[in-house]
RNA sequence: CGCGGGGUGGAGCAGUGGUAGCUCGCUAGGCUCAUAACCUGGAGGUCAUCGGUUCGAAUCCGAUCCCCGCAACCA
């Protein structure tokens, strides 16, 4: 089966905290590893989103130009990915040539089919300048309480709403010059033509998607979807197809093309498309270049075409984002694969979560309310960070990162149960057995329990349960401890030694199970485990089943025993907190 | 009345009419191969507030308070 994880294209303007990996980017890493581990070939597409407000903001403030921030923190973002082993097929960059072709393609597809039309809005416009400014670059008093320097959106100083116009003495925050709202044409994304189909799309999701998801979407739709501006006046982003509308009725052109660019929204989510079709050109050697600005992994087997993905009604396409995603992926983005009337693939499940929250507040950068993701992973371990989110994502509701719990999770369920497990079998095998599996067989108990654990892990996973997919797995090691327990090796093996080396031969079958169970959530100590035990590691091959368990033949020599996760202490925990970015009063 | 979610022991949550539960934490004792797991017992809640329906309400109805997200040119 082809299975397209499509994960939101985060800006690349330097702020990916651990909220943004707990949010939706270790989900989708979770996801897409137990996929392939099912034999499932699995494109794993993503990049960053390089147009925008965010990142001229960004590049005012850094005083350099737009493509010198994309520049740098793609760069970053793609070290970070690759620090917490995010499994992408192909991780890109809306500012390549092949995204621009892509989109402006599927706009005029759109403008052709009439779900793309033109309309007149305001807009604030310099004269002196001669050009519209984009709302976060005006600024002027409010209407209300009279504070200066507040937006046109929302004065932050009163908390009151302002409507087009209100704003007293707008002006150019970048130039200083006054501006007036003004007539502007641009192009709109028209929901009339795709509506029914829409909510059809919508409706038959009613079991796959979240409940709230489902819920909020229909609240879009009852309120009726207005139509959307795509067309920006900005210098900053992927022009529009003029030469190419050109050729259009005229009732379809624009009077004056000059300054508009695709509004940033609207490229980006088609990334999904342009990013599954790059990985295909690159699979195909048809682009070679710059293999150092992207994340490019293809496995054995995997088909190479986009097509087999977007063109193939029973390919599973799953998105993963922040909920303030949410309505343009579960609405605008099926719009236009509606719209664009070639039968692409319509996604099957949104997986949108919360944000995660750090100690109750939100992160925040210019506050110093922060965790710097790179610096935390390579104190602690990418594991235990990644296990300390995937047991807390926000998946329903807000998540909280606070120190107490991560500490509590990693010495009492990390360190306490899994790693003690892990220890006490091997250490014990290593000293009463010289390092062999003994010989033995599986107890229908422990068989039952390495079977059930599979299958309901499995099934969580699939539903996009992931928090309570790994607690189910955290069961199973509690199983094991009990069980290790329960049957009192210790004792056993002074007076017992065959039934004490069964015993042992069942607690190392249980440890095969866990390096296959770990695999989606800790790709390391998956890794780690089988390297110890001297097996195969969990492997990903397309079109066979490695979601299961493989037998530790007795007689196997297992390896070096070494300690995976180590104990947090409070007090340095807590002296570690200001490197991370955190203000510590 | 813009849309949506939420308020249950210290923390996280389950519980949609019938004696208030789970996990973690805390605590006393036992056991001890181990990075201290496991076993037995214990403390801890006026289920946001007020009112109503009912033999009976965390659960249904009404009102109120509080928290969060989205929306209005901010993916």
């Amino acid at each position: 089966m082809k299975v397209l994880i499509a994960i939101a294209w985060p800006y690349v303007n330097g702020d990916l905290h651990v909220g943004h990996l707990a949010g939706y980017l270790l989900p989708a890493d979770i996801f897409a590893r137990f996929q392939r581990l099912l034999g499932r070939d699995v494109l794993m597409v993503s990049g960053s989103d390089c147009y925008g407000t965010p990142i001229t903001v960004q590049a005012d403030k850094e005083r350099v130009t737009p493509s010198e921030i994309v520049e740098k923190y793609h760069k970053l973002d793609l070290a970070l990915f690759r620090q917490y082993a995010l499994s992408y097929n192909l991780y890109t960059k809306t500012a390549t040539a092949n995204h621009k072709e892509i989109a402006q393609e599927l706009f005029l597809e759109l403008l052709k089919n009439g779900v793309i039309k033109k309309g007149v809005m305001q807009q604030y416009y310099s004269v002196e300048d001669k050009k519209f400014f984009p709302d976060r670059y005006v600024e002027g008093m409010c209407p209300h309480c009279k504070a200066k320097d507040q937006r046109s959106d929302q004065c932050e100083a009163c908390g009151r709403w302002l409507e087009d116009g209100e704003l007293i003495n707008p002006a150019s925050k970048l130039t200083g010059s006054k501006v007036v709202l003004k007539d502007t044409e641009h192009y709109f994304l028209s929901f009339k033509s795709v509506g029914k189909e829409l909510e059809e799309f919508v409706t038959a999701r009613k079991d796959e998607w979240k409940k709230w998801v489902w819920a909020e979407t229909q609240g879009w739709l009852k309120e009726g979807l207005r139509d959307r501006a795509i067309t920006r006046d900005l210098d900053w982003g992927i022009d529009l197809p003029i030469e190419e509308i050109k050729k259009f009725p005229k009732e379809k052109q624009l009077e004056d093309f000059e300054g508009k660019k695709i509004y940033v929204w609207l490229e980006a989510v088609m990334g999904y498309l342009s990013g599954a079709i790059e990985w295909s050109r690159r699979v195909s050697g048809d682009i070679k270049d710059d293999i150092s600005e992207v994340i490019f992994n293809k496995y054995e087997k995997q088909s190479r075409s986009w097509r087999d993905f977007w063109l193939n009604k029973k390919a599973e396409h799953y998105y993963f984002m922040g909920q303030d995603n949410l309505v343009f992926h579960t609405l605008l983005w099926p719009a236009m694969l509606i719209g664009s009337k070639r039968g692409y693939t319509l996604p099957k499940n949104v997986v949108v979560n919360k944000f995660m929250n750090y100690e109750g507040k939100k992160f925040s950068k210019s506050r110093n309310w922060t965790i710097d993701s790179k610096k935390i992973a390579e104190i602690y371990g990418v594991d235990p960070v990644r296990y300390y989110m995937a047991s807390n994502l926000p998946e329903n509701k807000e998540a909280n990162f606070t120190w107490d719990s991560f500490i509590s999770s990693v010495n009492n369920e990390l360190v306490g149960n899994l790693g003690n497990f892990i220890h006490r079998v091997l250490t014990f095998v290593e000293k009463n057995f010289r390092s062999e599996v003994p010989e033995g067989e599986l107890s229908n108990e422990v068989r039952f329990e390495i079977r059930d654990t599979l299958s309901d892990s499995g099934e969580l996973i699939q539903k996009v349960r992931l928090v309570e997919g790994l607690s189910r797995i955290m069961k199973f090691v509690a199983f094991a401890n009990r069980y290790f327990d329960k049957e009192a090796v210790w004792k056993v093996v002074k007076d017992d030694r065959k039934k004490a080396g069964e015993i042992l031969y069942n607690c190392l079958q249980i440890i095969q199970a866990l390096s296959v169970l770990l695999y989606p959530y800790m790709p390391d100590s998956s890794i780690r485990l089988a390297n110890m035990l001297q097996i195969p590691e969990a492997k990903v091959e397309t079109g066979k089943n490695n979601w299961r368990y493989r037998e530790i033949k007795p007689g196997h020599k297992i390896g070096k025993i070494e300690v995976i996760y180590k104990k947090l202490d409070p007090e340095e925990v807590e002296a570690n907190k200001s490197k991370l970015g955190t203000k510590v009063s």
